[in-house]
RNA sequence: GCCAGAGUAGUUCAGUGGUAGAACAGUCGCUUCGUAAGCGAUAAACGUGAGUUCGAUUCUCACCUCUGGCUCCA
């Protein structure tokens, strides 16, 4: 434990003076670069960059390594210097030769926040730095890292300071470990759904339908209507009635909800019919509410829950777009919770048990819970909200409700949604990439705005509180991540196609239609496939397509009313009778093995 | 939207200032086969628009789309 320890400290120690060299090696080339800073991340380092436009392209990389390889075999040392502000400033300033802007502004920063100052000087880079570093460069492999790519990277992460250019780069103890990680990558590449996608007809997008607007092939549509059955059975099951809303709504909807003063960047450009303006729905609360409103609800109507695959659209902008990860047009699993003060904390906590639940049987593990909470410094964000309390006291119950769970969570202040605050459940995707997928969130903003209430055990009016959640944040993006962590070898029960048969030659091709008319009528999904190729290449082809089970059916199984079945992770299962196999089949469906 | 890169048959790639090849997939024949590619024939592409040029798929510019990153986000 303490040696893992010991060598994360030390890997971290390795990345960061990497990325000190990589400043050096950058700052011989350009001289009149700027630096920005240079943290360690995940896998690596990166350090950002004031270039002139142009000056560096990805093809310039290699020639940064073998500088960077250069200064590591000179074993140079890291010395660290206890400095003063005004020593910093004149070794950063531009009397002191460096023009360093950027530094001179962390500088500043610092000494508002009376941190003690430190210099890394190694040969002959200094660097505004806290530490910590190794000794010297024959610390590090010369062949354990690797400058990966270049990315823009705006000052201080803000869109309106100026961008960087930003290095990357991936290092590690070993080159075994730098090619092990390499490999990794190469391997979530042929995983990435959108190459999937193009070897099992899963989706398509169509410029001339539209970027971020997927289209459903009949595999891929197969694939999520089973989720979709699957969640809207369990949601059913689970008091969550199901409810179906148009896709457009008027333009007042979104003046009440706030959507138009909050999130209008987000949505499409109306559509004028009769004099009025219609929105495309970027969400389907407005609509859901709607329906709440519909009757007079009693105390005893509560927990009132709503339920619907809300397709919704919003404007993405064009450099997000990731097949469907983050698409323009997507459905979301969503469900509104209409609920008292005092069964909010409840309602959370069974909200955290069917996330629970759902993850388990897709076998997902890893995740995480992001709570997310407002900013009340942020007017742009959160300076319409006149009742800081009730929104302080959902961040509490959120907070507790989670605590209560004992689930391993993050806070991210100023995250929260402009309706509330939230929980959002984190996966780390096949590239080690952050998403959400999943999000529960405490609303006591939209009560107000639509006059949401119920009628309590005294007769009188009382607002209610909301949840807002969504189990597969979205199908789309949730069928995106399901893919690529299975790599296409989808469980049993989700399989487009369950079962392939494959007669050995024609003499026993009505033996072979004769046993794809009973896996049918067993509801189970199966096709077989013409004997005018090889059986090698049916085989190929079906293992390819990530067909669980593989039937070959030859004289010897006509005989015996069997089949010698192909199992695509376990391998050659052996000759096995076809009633047997259906049932087998049928119990691994039911039991989603 | 911003930064960087890329766009050649359906797909994955090669290639050229004198309009292009391969593999797989497709189609048509032949083959009827025992667990990951049988044989032969055949059709099929330079993202769009301008410019430079005798001539542009190739060079330049703009646009569109895609990939990675930043900001944003389910």
């Amino acid at each position: 434990m303490n040696y893992a320890k010991n060598m994360e400290k030390n890997m971290e120690k390795i990345r960061h003076s990497l990325s000190h060299l990589m400043a050096m090696a950058v700052l011989e080339k350009f001289p009149k670069a700027k630096l920005g800073i240079g943290p360690t991340i995940e896998n690596g380092f990166y350090y950002d960059f004031a270039l002139p436009a142009g000056a560096l392209a990805e093809a310039g990389l290699p020639e940064l390594e073998k500088r960077m390889r250069e200064l590591i075999k000179q074993n140079l040392e890291f010395k660290k210097e206890k400095t003063s502000f005004a020593e910093a400033k004149k070794i950063f300033s531009a009397s002191g030769g460096k023009n360093q802007s950027y530094k001179l502004e962390l500088i500043k920063e610092l000494q508002k926040s009376k941190k003690p100052l430190s210099i890394y000087n190694s040969g002959n880079f200094i660097d505004l730095c806290a530490g910590p570093h190794i000794k010297s460069t024959s610390e590090i492999d010369p062949d354990a890292f690797k400058l990966t790519k270049i990315a823009g990277a705006y000052w201080k992460g803000d869109e309106k300071n100026p961008m960087l250019t930003r290095i990357y780069g991936v290092a590690f103890e070993s080159k075994n470990e730098l090619s092990g990680y390499l490999k990794m990558m190469e391997q979530a590449e042929k995983c990435d759904h959108r190459n999937l996608s193009e070897r099992l007809g899963l989706f398509m997008i169509d410029e001339e339908i539209g970027r971020g607007l997927p289209l459903w092939l009949p595999r891929g549509y197969k694939i999520r209507h089973k989720l979709e059955e699957y969640i809207y059975n369990l949601e059913e099951e689970n008091g969550y009635p199901h409810v179906l809303t148009p896709i457009l709504a008027k333009e007042n909807l979104y003046k009440k909800s706030g959507h138009l003063a909050h999130y209008k960047e987000e949505m499409y450009n109306p559509i004028e019919i009769d004099e009025e303006k219609y929105y495309l729905k970027p969400m389907n609360c407005p609509h859901h509410h709607s329906i709440f409103k519909h009757t007079l609800r009693s105390y005893k109507d509560l927990p009132l829950r709503i339920a619907e695959f809300g397709q919704v659209y919003r404007y993405e902008r064009s450099g997000v777009l990731t097949g469907l990860i983050r698409a323009r047009g997507f459905t979301q699993n969503d469900a509104h919770i209409y609920t008292t003060e005092d069964g909010l904390s409840q309602e959370i906590i069974n909200v955290f048990k069917m996330h629970k639940k759902v993850f388990d049987v897709f076998k997902i593990e890893g995740y995480w819970y992001r709570l997310s909470l407002p900013d009340f410094k942020n007017k742009e964000k959160f300076g319409d909200i006149k009742n800081k309390k009730v929104w302080e006291q959902g961040s509490k119950i959120l907070k507790k409700s989670l605590e209560q769970t004992g689930y391993k969570f993050t806070e991210a202040i100023g995250e929260a949604s402009f309706y509330g605050p939230k929980i959002d459940i984190q996966i780390k995707n096949i590239w080690g990439k952050e998403e959400t997928i999943a999000t529960i969130q405490v609303d006591y903003y939209s009560a107000d705005k639509f006059n949401l209430y119920y009628i309590d055990k005294d007769g009188k009016e009382k607002p209610v509180v909301i949840i807002h959640r969504a189990i597969f944040g979205s199908f789309e993006r949730f069928f995106a991540f399901l893919m690529e962590k299975t790599c296409g070898n989808l469980p049993l029960w989700l399989a487009p196609v369950q079962v392939k048969i494959l007669a050995i030659s024609d003499k026993q091709a009505d033996y072979a239609k004769k046993i794809l008319k009973e896996f049918l009528e067993n509801g189970i999904e199966a096709e077989m496939a013409e004997t005018n190729e090889t059986l090698g290449k049916r085989i190929r082809e079906s293992e390819l397509q990530k067909i669980p089970y593989i039937l070959v059916a030859g004289d010897k199984e006509l005989q015996n009313n069997s089949a010698s079945v192909r199992h695509h992770i376990k391998g050659q299962l052996g000759e096995i009778k076809i009633e047997e196999l259906i049932e087998k089949i049928k119990r691994e469906t039911k039991d989603k093995l």
